[in-house]
DNA sequence: CCACGGCCTGATTC
DNA sequence: AGAATCAGGCCGT
C-alpha cells in the first residue's frame, strides 16, 4: 500500500474548513475521527484544519502540485475580507458573516458539480451524497489512503456509456434521464463545460438551461460552484425563505426577479452572499 | 406568461 | 405500524 504524504498548508484567516465543506456545495466529503476525506481531481485527500491552515494527507508527493491544486479548489485567490466588505450591507448579513466567518466558495470540477446538482432536484443532502457515492462506486477508479478506499468520480463518457436504466438502478429516480443526457452531450462533444468558464454569466447560463432537467437553480449552482461565476445567485427553498423573510417582506417575486434584486443589492459577489444566507437559514431550520 | 400536477425514492411525520 | 408528506427543481399542460 502507498504511503501517505503529509503537507501543512498555510491558509490566511479567516478560514473555516468545516463550514466550507459542509455548506451543501460539495457532496463527497466525509468526516471521521477529526479528518475530512474526499476525492479531488482524482486524488484521495484527507484534510484537517489547524492553527496555521490545513493539514493534508494524500498520495501526492509533489507538494508544489498539491498546494496549487488546493489553492485552486479553495479559491484562495478570493480575498474574503474584501468580499465581506462588499456584501455586508446590513446587520443580517453581518451576523451570518460573523457566524460562519471563513466559509469559502469552492472551485469544483464542473462535470462532477453538474452531476451532483442534477441529482439535487427535490432531494436532500444525504441522498445527493448517496447518489454521488453510488455513481463513483459503480464506475469510478478505486483509490486507497490510510487503509480506506474511495472511488474517483467517473468521466462523462463512462456515465454516458452506463445509460439511463443503470443510473435508475443506482437510485437516481427521474434524474437518471437528465444525467444520462448531459453525460452524452459532453461525451459527444456537443457540450464543453470548460468553455462556459470563459463565457459571460448570461451566456453560460443559457447554455446550461438548454439541457433537459437543468433549470435556473441548478445552472446557477454549477456556475458559482465550479465555473467562476460568482455573480450567480442560486435560489432554493432556503435562500428563497431567507430573502423573503429578511429582505423582501414576503413579496412574491419570481426567480429571475430575485436574482436581479440580489445583483443590485449585493453586487458582483452575490454568490458569496447566497452561500451565507443558505447556510444560515438551513442551520436555523424551518 | 402563470399555475399546477407529476415525477423516483427514502427518511420523517402523522 | 402503515400511510401521508416532504426533500436544495423542472417539465408539460
Amino acid at each position: 500500500m502507498a504511503v501517505a504524504h503529509m503537507l501543512n498548508m498555510h491558509i490566511p484567516p479567516p478560514f473555516n474548513l468545516a463550514a466550507t465543506l459542509e455548506s451543501g456545495q460539495a457532496h463527497r466529503w466525509q468526516w471521521s475521527n477529526g479528518w475530512y476525506s474526499g476525492v479531488v481531481h482524482g486524488h484521495f485527500l484527507k484534510l484537517r484544519q489547524d492553527n496555521n491552515g490545513i493539514e493534508v494527507r494524500s498520495s501526492i508527493q509533489d507538494t508544489r502540485a498539491l498546494t496549487t491544486m488546493l489553492s485552486d479548489y479553495f479559491r484562495l485567490g478570493d480575498d474574503l475580507v474584501e468580499i465581506y466588505k462588499r456584501i455586508e450591507k446590513d446587520s443580517r448579513m453581518s451576523e451570518m458573516i460573523k457566524r460562519y466567518s471563513g466559509m469559502r466558495i469552492l472551485r469544483q470540477e464542473p462535470w462532477e458539480c453538474l452531476s451532483a446538482f442534477i441529482c439535487s432536484a427535490t432531494s436532500n443532502l444525504r441522498r445527493i451524497a448517496s447518489n454521488m457515492e453510488s455513481i463513483a462506486d459503480a464506475m469510478g477508479r478505486r483509490i486507497t489512503l490510510d487503509g480506506v478506499s474511495r472511488c474517483t468520480f467517473p468521466s462523462a463518457g463512462l456515465v454516458a456509456d452506463s445509460g439511463e436504466t443503470f443510473l435508475r438502478e443506482l437510485g437516481l429516480g427521474f434524474r437518471a434521464k437528465y444525467l444520462a443526457h448531459a453525460a452524452s452531450e459532453i461525451a459527444r462533444g456537443n457540450l464543453e463545460l470548460e468553455e462556459l468558464r470563459r463565457m459571460s454569466y448570461r451566456d453560460a447560463r443559457a447554455r446550461l438551461v438548454d439541457l433537459p432537467g437543468i433549470g435556473p437553480k441548478i445552472a446557477d449552482c454549477v456556475l458559482v460552484f465550479s465555473l467562476d461565476k460568482l455573480e450567480a445567485f442560486p435560489i432554493d427553498r432556503w435562500v428563497s425563505r431567507a430573502v423573503g423573510e429578511w429582505y423582501l417582506d414576503g413579496a412574491n417575486l419570481k426567480y429571475d426577479e430575485i436574482v436581479r434584486w440580489a445583483h443590485e443589492y449585493f453586487g458582483y459577489y452575490a454568490g458569496y452572499a447566497q452561500q451565507y444566507l443558505f447556510h444560515g437559514k438551513r442551520l436555523d431550520g424551518r
